[in-house]
DNA sequence: TACTAAACGGAGACAGTCCCCGCTTATCTC
DNA sequence: GAGATAAGCGGGGACTGTCTCCGTTTAGTA
């Protein structure tokens, strides 16, 4: 291991001054926020963003990895908190939520789970993609899951209806109605 | 109804000139394609295609409106053919590939199905819900298709499969996968 | 042939991305 | 503390794209 010596101060005060005001500005803006804008606002020039973050994903992930963290952290506590089967309906629940009104992460949950994304999205895509097998398997365990099914389908299709729903109603009203449209299938008899 | 004076025959020429471009070049280059070379390509400058098609999505839709209500012709080829799930599933299939593989379309589709878009993309979205209606309406006959779901929920659904199977491979290959998944259910059991 | 309204077209204002390179400054050494 | 040095800064500028405005051209008409 090669070592690396610590950032010069000025250059984490930078980085850490774009890394709040990206939040903000994709938050406000959604995913496409000017990027020189960013620059701009955190005071500095747009040189000194592309050197901390070649590409909008790298600021995007940069600024959500915390927020993706505490998803894949949500799981194990819902796991702990109601049987499997719900477990996993009230995670894909809020993974939705999530996906459709924190702007901007969208993009970022869309290309962890991209067949050919990026090594640097990978690793954030990594822990949501343990989180998501974790209650697949107990629910499995359980008998409420089918088997023939991996993590990564789940996480593609729980995109898919998260685009669904965005496209009924902006907010996510229509998550659940979607969701449950998926576990149950579209044979007649599964209506609840 | 006012009279239409038809149009003048250069404007006509244009017009049909920048539609054919159009559609070669969103199939080239996806939905994002720069209006300016369109223009260009067209032999006309950007003024002009401005003042025929205000917006992308005019223009997306002028370009595509035959490929679309080929598709909704399909469903009726397919319903005089095959029993109605098998009908319906396959036109589903048949969407999600299209929506996949005619880059431009996937934009124009989806706008069609979302809430709130413009009515002249409404008027193109029309007889594809119509065509899911008939489907749907057949297969609720025959009992193999739940009676709680409407055509625009499951186009909508549709666009969600597509993403996700664009998600695993570019060229829509775990489109019938993803498909089954919806169709089926979650639970276990619902394997063929 | 001459007129006129319809249509053209491209210059230019604007916004965004991203790189390059001369300048500044934090940190280290003495 | 003073000086050396490389890490880091930053904004000018090239580029690409959108979209409008308005002087010029031309099809259709009488």
């Amino acid at each position: 291991m090669a070592q690396v010596r610590p950032m010069r101060a000025d250059a984490r005060r930078n980085y850490e001054r774009l890394l709040k005001v990206a939040a903000e500005s994709f938050a406000e803006h959604g995913e496409n926020a000017s990027l020189d804008d960013i620059a701009k606002r955190a005071g500095v020039g747009s040189g000194t963003l592309y050197r901390h973050f070649p590409t909008r994903q790298a600021l995007l992930e940069a600024a959500y990895v915390d927020r993706i963290e505490a998803l894949a952290g949500r799981a194990d506590e819902l796991a702990e908190q109601l049987p499997p089967g719900e477990a996993l309906v009230e995670w894909l629940n809020e993974l939705c939520v999530g996906t459709i009104q924190v702007r901007g992460m969208k993009a970022l949950l869309g290309s962890a789970v991209t067949d050919g994304s990026s090594a640097a999205v990978t690793a954030c895509g990594t822990s949501v993609k343990g989180a998501m097998g974790r209650l697949m398997e107990a629910a499995q365990r359980e008998g409420v899951l089918r088997e023939d099914i991996e993590p990564i389908e789940l996480l593609r299709l729980a995109h898919g209806v998260a685009t669904a729903s965005e496209m009924a109603d902006k907010q996510g009203g229509q998550i659940r109605r979607y969701l449950s449209l998926l576990t149950d299938g579209l044979r007649p008899g599964a209506e609840d």
